[in-house]
DNA sequence: ACTTTGACTTGATCCAGATCAAAGCTTGCC
DNA sequence: GGCAAGCTTTGATCTGGATCAAGTCAAAGT
């Protein structure tokens, strides 16, 4: 009896310690104690359903927010409607780290699917870093790991060809669905071929024409947002350039 | 006589208080006793010449670097000997915030000129960092403003034309070079055209011929690496792709 | 069952910018 | 000075992927 209060009170309390995600998040390399300091800061937003906003380009920088489950699509408005997307954020994943240095967030989020998230009160997780040097460093880490995913992505449309292009994208979804523990070889698209296209700087007509590409050359199986995955080494090649269709840029 | 040998023992002891880039640099917020802290674990690096390297690909991490005068290109080796420009770093610019994640460099970086730099150990930045929450929330703003670097060279990488491209880099530069007190109409490109394409994403032959259409167009004067820059608003007009030429990308 | 709506696919055409080719310029070195 | 090696420019051609233009398909309402 004593013991089961103990238990559900440690399930009311701890939440990041059982959260599925912790490990990519921020209390990787915490001591449980300080884990428990961080989760009185953090703070349980209600489910966003698909399309409802997390902040909007312009909004006063408060918070940073770790995807706990559904997806989020982060994109720059442009002048004249258009948009511009810039990521899309899977379960442990935090957003908003760009807008730290401005005070202000740059770009827009919004939820792909019904989606939970979690809220960490940027000023107060500055506060609970100075005491906590682990704590620092994870930030450290987080904000440096961020660096290289965009330098990757700088990679890929710079130098990348289309093909190239979704071929990484598709691989890059497989490897963190499985760090998150799901199938790496069969999984779910929570957004549409015009949001990949647009984050891949392709036309929505190149990603359907290479997804059916790939479908006829036995890489995967594609049935609308379902991905099977079946030559994983196939689509590494293609991903890498070094398939037979592949000319050198000469840059 | 005493007031003398002060004086230069200040001038010995004292580099980043006097130092042209340090309001663009780490210092920046600090109080003058903090920032003597940071002074003590800063060392200079003897200057590198033309293709020296600061550091190559794979290289464990142990250090920032500062440019203090001069530049330096980052870049990533291709696997075949080709290479990916990921940036050019002008005085108070921070180099390696990339490979904190990794404890490895990711990319090399070599002095695209003369070259003095400041070695920042990030063990020991990390550690007075956890005693002085000003240079935490510097570290936590450089490391975000970076990010939205990121952000804003694949906004151009992914939408935007040749032309907007090289009039967004040329202004990029102008404006980078103004905060540091130099002109910005009026200045030296320290890479070559092949640097720039690469950078860009594009081939030499239409960064050249670019530079060549911007100055029949009267809006600058190039002379080999010397750049005058006649009409500013010209040059953003292009770069936000408001041009007659432009159209839009449906993505 | 029938329309509407929006996402996806497929085919035909077009074009910005890459690639190929060939000079001009600079710079450095013997 | 003169020659070689790189840069840079300029012109001609080619092509990957964008655009334009019809469909096709699935889910949701009527």
């Amino acid at each position: 009896m004593n013991q089961r209060n103990i238990i559900s009170f440690e399930t009311l309390r701890v939440a990041c310690k059982n959260c599925s995600v912790g490990a990519l998040c921020l209390p990787l390399g915490l001591e449980p104690e300080d884990i428990g300091r961080l989760e009185n800061i953090v703070k349980r937003t209600r489910p966003l359903h698909r399309g409802d906003f997390l902040f909007r380009d312009g909004d006063r920088f408060r918070s940073l927010y770790v995807v706990k489950t559904g997806s989020v699509k982060s994109y720059a408005p442009s002048a004249e409607g258009g948009e511009r997307v810039l990521g899309f954020h899977l379960p442990g994943e935090i957003i908003g780290l760009d807008a730290i240095d401005k005070d202000a967030h740059a770009c827009s989020a919004t939820a792909l699917e019904t989606s939970a998230l979690c809220e960490i009160p940027f000023p107060r997780l500055e506060e609970l870093s100075t005491v906590i040097p682990n704590l620092q460093r994870q930030m450290y880490r987080l904000l440096s790991k961020e660096i290289g995913n965009e330098t990757e992505m700088l990679l890929l449309l710079g130098k990348k060809s289309a093909e190239e292009r979704l071929a990484t994208f598709v691989l890059n979804m497989s490897k963190r669905l499985q760090k998150r523990g799901l199938s790496p070889t069969d999984f779910h698209l929570s957004m549409s071929r015009h949001e990949i296209g647009n984050y891949l700087g392709l036309a929505v007509e190149t990603v359907s024409r290479l997804f059916t590409r790939y479908q006829d050359d036995g890489l995967m199986v594609v049935d609308r947002k379902h991905i099977q995955l079946i030559d994983l080494d196939g689509l590494e090649t293609l991903s890498n350039g070094s398939g037979p269709t592949r000319q050198q840029q000469r840059n």
